[in-house]
RNA sequence: GGGCACGUAGCUCAGUGGGAGAGCGCUGCCUUCACACGGCAGAGGUCAGAGGUUCGAUACCUCUCGUGCCCA
C-alpha cells in the first residue's frame, strides 16, 4: 500500500497504483454485503453480458455507471449490493464451440448432444467470463462472492419451475404459427433478435392469367418473387374500380396450374405498386394474417436451410436467392414479366448469423404476453417502476402495447431443454422428469436465452427459494442499461417479475445512451473507429477511462468518445493528484479535522467553503438525478478553477508564511477542503482519490479506505457575502493579468498600484485583503486611495469594482498602451450604446421587473464609467476620442 | 407514414425569459518553489431558418429545413 513516508510522484501514475488499491479492497471485503449487515438495503443486478464476450466500451459505461451509484450508496451506509454475472448466451456460445469443431473438421452432431454440451461447458469453464475479469481494471466493484451465471444450477431450477406454471396458467403454449427463421443457423428467432436494414432490391412486376379469360390478367409487384411459388391468392382493395369485376374470379398459377382466387380485402394500398397483391400466407406476415381471415391455404415452399422445397416444383433445391432469379426469368420467358425497378425497403436479418431472416411456418413453443404486457405496462403507469430519463417509459409503453407473442424455443443444443415429454400416442406433459412408463421422448429444443434472464434480478438472490437476500434486496433498485436494451430485457424481467414475485424486479431503470466516436457515428470494426476500452485504461488509467465516459454520459443521450477527451480526463486526474500533493506535503502531518473558529477563517477560506458547498450540493443532487455530466462538470470546475486555480494560490501566502496560528489555520481548511473533495469524487475516481486520501488522512487501506468513509452531505457553507467580496479581489486579479499580457511585462516585473474603489464593500475589502491581491496579481505594491494620482507617465486599469492606476516609468510602450486603452474603450463604448437603447425603450423601464431595470442602470453607469476614464487616459496620450 | 430526440465557437457539448459558456483544438507570453499532464492572456459564434407570444427570445409556441434513433 501507499506508504505516507515516500514523497508523492509528481505526475500520477495510475499503473502503479491501481491494481494494489482493487486488490486492498477486494482482501478486505469492502465489495462485499451481507443482508443481515446494517443499513437501508439498495441493489443492482449487473445486465449479465455474454459468458463469449469481452468488454468493449459499452460496457466500460454501463458498469461504470452501476459502480459510481453502487460505491455512493455504500458510502451513504446502504446496505448496499451489486451482484455480478453473465449470461448463457444460446446461440453465441453454442456457435464459438461450433466454429471450434468445424476446424477440427467436424460438427456437433458428430459428437452428439451430450458431448457436445461437455464441450461448452468446458470451454464456458476455460474461456467464458473473460468480461467479468476485465470489469476490474475498470474499478468496478460488485459482490463477487454472488457471482451468478443463468445457466448454473440455481438458475436453471427456476427456469424450468417458470415454464411449468406458465404452462400451467396456459400462457405458454405449442403452435404452428409463423415465425421467424434463421436458415443458416436453422433456428427459429423471436421478433427482436431481427434487425431490420434498408436494402435496396428490385421490385418485380409480373402478370398472373385470369383462369376464365387468358388474355386478361392481373398484375402484381413483390420485392420477394420466390414466394409466388406459395401465392395461395390476390388481393385487391374492395373499392379500388379497376379490380372490381376480378373480385371472385381466379387467376391461373403459370408454373403449376393452380387455380388462386382473387380477393378483396381492406389490407390492401391501392396506391402501392399496381394495386394488386400476391398473397404468401407462409411466407409474410402480414400475408399470413390475411391468410387467417380469408381462411386461405398456406403452402409452405421452403424447408429449413432457406433452399425452396418439394412443393416448389421444378424450382425445388434451389436456394432462395438462386430462386428469385430463376422465377424471374422464368416469367420472362412467358411473357409474364412486366417490370423491374429498383427498390429500397427493410429487410429482417438474423443478429445473429446478419443472414436474411425468412418468416415461416413452424411448430413453435411461445408465451401469450398480452396479460403479462399489459400488467407490466400498468407498473409502469402508476410509478411502481420509473424511467430516467422518464421519456423512455413512453416508447416503452408504445412498445408493450404492440407486442406480439413471444417464441421462446430454440433448436440449439445450448441451452435449458424445453421440459416438455412427448408420449407415445402423441401426449404433451410438461413436468420436470420423463413420466412413468416407457417411448416419452423430451421435446428436442431449448429456450431463448432470455427466457432465463427476464427471471435475472429474482434467480440472482435464490428465487424460487424463500432467501434473506430475496427479502432484504427484492424488488432492486436501480437498473442501469441501454436504452436499446429496454425491448429486449427490461420488458421481459418486468413482466416475470411481476408474474413470479408479485412485485417490480427494480423500482428505477436508468438508461443511458450508445457510446460513439467524436463525431456521433456508431463505432465499428468495418469503420475503424472502434475504442478498446482497456487500452484506454492501459494508456490513461481507469480514473481517466471513467470520468470520460461519465463526462458526456447524459440521461438516454448517446455518448460521443474521442481517445483525446480520455487523455484531457486523465489531465484531470492529474491535476487532483497535484492539488491533494501540494496540500499534503504542506501539511507538516497535521490530518484533516475540525476547522478554525469562524472569527479565525480569512476571506479565501470562507470563500472555498461556500464554492464547495455549492459543489457538494450539485454533486449529491445531479447523482441522485443520475445526470453523471453534470456531477463530472461540478467535480472539474470546483477542483480545476476553484480550488487549484484560486484557493490554492491564494493560501500559499500562509502557508510560506511566518505566522504559526495562520499556517495551522489555513492547513486546517486545505486538508478539510481536499478530504470532502476526495470524498465526492471517489465515486468517479476511486483510485486516484483513494491513492490521495491514505497519505492525506494517515489510513494504512484495508477497512480504513476512502472507500468505506462516509459520503458528505451539507459540508462547506454557503457564504454569499464571501462570494461578493472574493469577488472584488478576483475582478481586479483579472484586469491585472490582462494588463500585463497586452503590454507584454514579463511577471518579473512588480506592478505598484494606486487603487480607487467603487463603493464602501469594495474599499473594505480592498483595504483587508491589499496582501492577496500583491500576492495573487504579482504587484510591487498596492495603495487604496480616495482620488488617482494623475501624470502622463501613468496607465489606467478599471476593473468592476473600481479603478486602478499604474505609474509606468518607462517601461511602457506608449504604442502598445494606447492600442490596449482604444480597444477597452470600444468594448465599452459599444456596451454603453447596448444598454442606453435598452433603457431608452419605455416598454422596459416600465413593464420590466425593477430590480432588472436597476440592474441594467447600473451597468449602463459602470460601462460609462470605464468610457470616461479610458477617454481621459487617452487623451493624455495625445490621442483624439 | 407514426413517435422520440436533436440542430449554440473548427470539433464535442453545457446553458438560461434580461450581460453568449466549457473542454479539446488554435494564437501569444511564461520552465514563478503542487502540477509544462502546468500558468496567464487572446482570437473565434447573425445560438439552423421564418413567423408568433413578450417591454425583451438562443431559451416559450407554430411552421419550414436538416440530422439521428425507434416503430409500422
Amino acid at each position: 500500500m501507499s506508504d505516507a513516508s515516500q514523497p508523492l510522484p509528481k505526475a500520477y501514475d495510475p499503473e502503479a497504483v491501481e491494481a494494489d488499491l482493487y486488490a486492498d479492497w477486494e482482501a478486505a471485503g469492502l465489495f462485499h454485503a451481507e443482508p443481515d449487515d446494517p443499513g437501508e438495503p439498495f441493489s443492482i443486478v449487473i445486465p449479465p453480458p455474454n459468458v463469449t464476450g469481452s468488454l468493449h466500451v459499452g460496457h466500460a459505461l454501463d458498469n461504470t455507471i452501476q459502480d459510481v451509484i453502487i460505491r455512493r450508496e455504500r458510502m451513504r451506509g446502504r446496505n448496499a449490493v451489486w451482484i455480478p454475472g453473465t449470461d448463457h448466451a444460446g446461440i453465441a456460445t453454442q456457435m464459438v464451440v461450433e466454429k471450434q469443431l468445424a476446424a477440427e473438421g467436424r460438427t456437433r452432431h458428430d459428437l452428439g448432444r451430450e458431448a457436445f454440451l461437455e464441450r461448452v461447458w468446458a470451454w464456458r469453464e476455460e474461456s467464458g467470463g473473460t468480461i467479468l475479469r476485465q470489469l476490474r481494471v475498470l474499478g468496478c466493484s460488485p459482490d463477487w462472492a454472488r457471482e451468478a451465471f443463468t445457466f448454473d444450477e440455481p438458475r436453471n431450477a427456476a427456469v424450468t419451475k417458470v415454464f411449468i406454471d406458465w404452462y400451467a396458467q396456459g400462457l405458454i403454449y405449442r403452435g404452428t404459427r409463423l415465425i421467424n427463421w434463421d436458415p443458416e443457423l436453422r433456428t427459429a428467432l423471436s421478433d427482436i433478435e431481427v434487425e431490420h436494414r434498408e436494402i435496396t432490391g428490385e421490385l418485380v412486376h409480373f402478370r398472373y392469367p385470369l383462369v376464365d379469360d387468358a388474355d386478361r390478367g392481373i398484375v402484381v409487384a413483390t420485392t420477394r418473387v420466390e414466394t409466388m411459388l406459395g401465392d395461395t391468392a390476390i388481393a385487391v382493395h374492395p373499392d379500388d374500380e379497376r379490380y372490381r369485376d376480378l373480385v371472385g374470379r381466379s387467376v391461373r398459377h403459370p408454373f403449376d396450374g393452380r387455380e388462386i382466387p382473387i380477393i378483396a380485402d381492406d389490407y390492401v394500398d391501392p396506391a402501392f405498386g399496381s394495386g394488386a397483391v400476391k398473397i404468401t400466407p407462409a411466407h409474410d406476415p402480414n400475408d399470413h394474417a390475411m391468410g387467417e381471415r380469408h381462411g386461405l391455404a398456406m403452402l409452405d415452399v421452403m424447408d429449413d436451410t432457406g433452399a425452396m422445397s418439394a412443393a416448389a416444383g421444378r424450382f425445388a433445391g434451389l436456394d432462395r436467392f438462386a430462386a428469385r432469379t430463376a422465377v424471374k426469368d422464368a416469367l420472362d420467358d412467358l411473357g409474364l414479366l412486366v417490370e423491374v425497378k429498383e427498390h429500397v425497403h427493410p429487410v429482417g436479418h438474423s443478429q445473429r448469423s446478419g443472414v436474411v431472416v425468412e418468416p415461416r411456418l413452424s411448430d413453435q413453443w411461445f408465451v401469450a404476453v398480452r396479460t403479462l404486457a399489459d400488467r407490466a405496462a400498468e407498473a409502469v403507469r402508476d410509478g411502481r417502476v420509473t424511467f430516467v430519463p422518464e421519456r423512455s417509459a413512453r416508447s416503452f409503453l408504445e412498445w408493450l402495447d404492440g407486442l406480439h407473442d413471444w417464441c421462446i424455443s430454440r433448436q440449439l443444443w445450448w441451452g435449458h431443454r424445453i421440459p416438455a415429454w412427448y408420449g407415445p400416442d402423441g401426449e404433451v406433459r410438461v413436468q420436470v422428469d420423463a413420466p412413468d412408463g416407457d417411448g416419452w421422448v423430451q421435446d428436442e429444443d431449448v429456450l431463448d436465452t432470455w427466457f432465463s434472464s427476464q427471471l435475472w434480478p429474482f434467480t440472482v438472490l435464490g428465487w424460487p427459494d424463500d432467501t434473506p437476500e430475496l427479502a432484504r434486496w427484492y424488488p432492486t433498485s436501480t437498473l442501469v442499461t441501454g436504452y436499446d436494451i429496454n425491448t429486449f430485457w427490461v420488458s421481459r424481467m418486468l413482466m416475470a417479475g411481476l408474474a413470479f414475485t408479485g412485485e417490480v424486479p427494480f423500482r428505477v431503470v436508468h438508461n443511458h445512451g450508445l457510446v460513439r466516436d467524436e463525431h456521433g457515428k456508431k463505432m465499428s470494426k468495418s469503420f475503424g473507429n472502434v475504442i478498446d476500452p482497456l487500452d484506454l485504461v492501459a494508456a490513461y488509467g481507469a480514473d481517466a477511462t471513467r470520468f470520460a465516459l461519465l463526462r458526456n454520459a447524459a440521461p438516454g443521450t448517446d455518448v460521443p468518445l474521442a481517445e483525446e477527451w480520455v487523455e484531457g480526463a486523465k489531465r484531470f486526474v492529474n491535476k487532483l493528484w497535484n492539488a491533494a500533493r501540494f496540500t499534503i506535503s504542506n501539511l507538516d502531518g497535521q490530518r484533516p479535522g475540525a476547522l478554525p473558529p469562524d472569527e479565525r477563517l480569512t476571506l479565501e477560506d470562507r470563500w472555498v467553503l461556500d464554492r464547495l458547498a455549492a459543489m457538494a450540493a450539485e454533486v449529491d443532487a445531479a447523482s441522485d438525478a443520475y445526470d453523471w455530466p453534470v456531477v463530472a462538470r461540478g467535480l472539474y470546475r470546483f477542483v480545476w478553477d476553484e480550488f487549484a486555480d484560486w484557493y490554492l494560490e491564494a493560501v500559499k501566502e500562509r502557508v510560506y508564511g511566518a505566522d504559526e496560528q495562520a499556517r495551522t489555520d489555513a492547513r486546517a481548511v486545505l486538508a478539510h477542503v481536499l478530504e470532502v473533495t476526495l470524498r465526492l469524487a471517489a465515486p468517479l475516481l476511486p483510485f486516484v482519490t483513494e491513492a490521495a486520501w491514505r497519505p492525506l488522512t494517515g489510513s494504512t487501506g484495508g477497512a480504513a479506505s476512502l472507500m468505506a468513509a462516509d459520503w458528505p452531505t451539507a459540508v462547506g457553507r454557503v457564504d454569499d457575502d464571501a462570494r461578493d467580496r472574493f469577488a472584488v479581489v478576483q475582478g481586479l486579479v483579472r484586469e491585472v493579468h490582462r494588463f500585463r499580457s497586452q503590454l507584454r511585462i514579463a511577471p518579473s516585473v512588480r506592478i505598484e498600484l494606486d487603487v480607487v474603489a467603487e463603493d464602501a464593500r469594495a474599499r473594505d475589502v480592498l483595504a483587508a485583503h491589499g496582501g492577496l491581491v500583491v500576492a495573487l496579481a504579482g504587484l510591487g505594491r498596492l495603495d487604496v486611495v480616495e482620488r488617482l494620482p494623475e501624470g502622463d507617465q501613468r496607465s489606467s486599469i478599471v476593473f468592476p469594482a473600481g479603478r486602478a492606476s499604474v505609474p509606468l516609468a518607462g517601461v511602457i510602450d506608449v504604442e502598445a498602451e494606447a492600442a490596449r486603452l482604444a480597444d477597452e474603450r470600444d468594448r465599452a463604448v459599444g456596451e454603453v450604446a447596448r444598454l442606453e437603447g435598452k433603457l431608452a425603450n419605455e416598454g422596459f423601464v416600465t413593464r420590466a421587473p425593477a430590480d432588472v431595470v436597476a440592474k441594467e442602470r447600473e451597468r449602463l453607469a459602470a460601462a460609462q464609467r470605464v468610457v470616461d476614464e479610458l477617454t481621459a487616459r487617452l487623451e493624455a496620450f495625445g490621442v483624439e476620442a
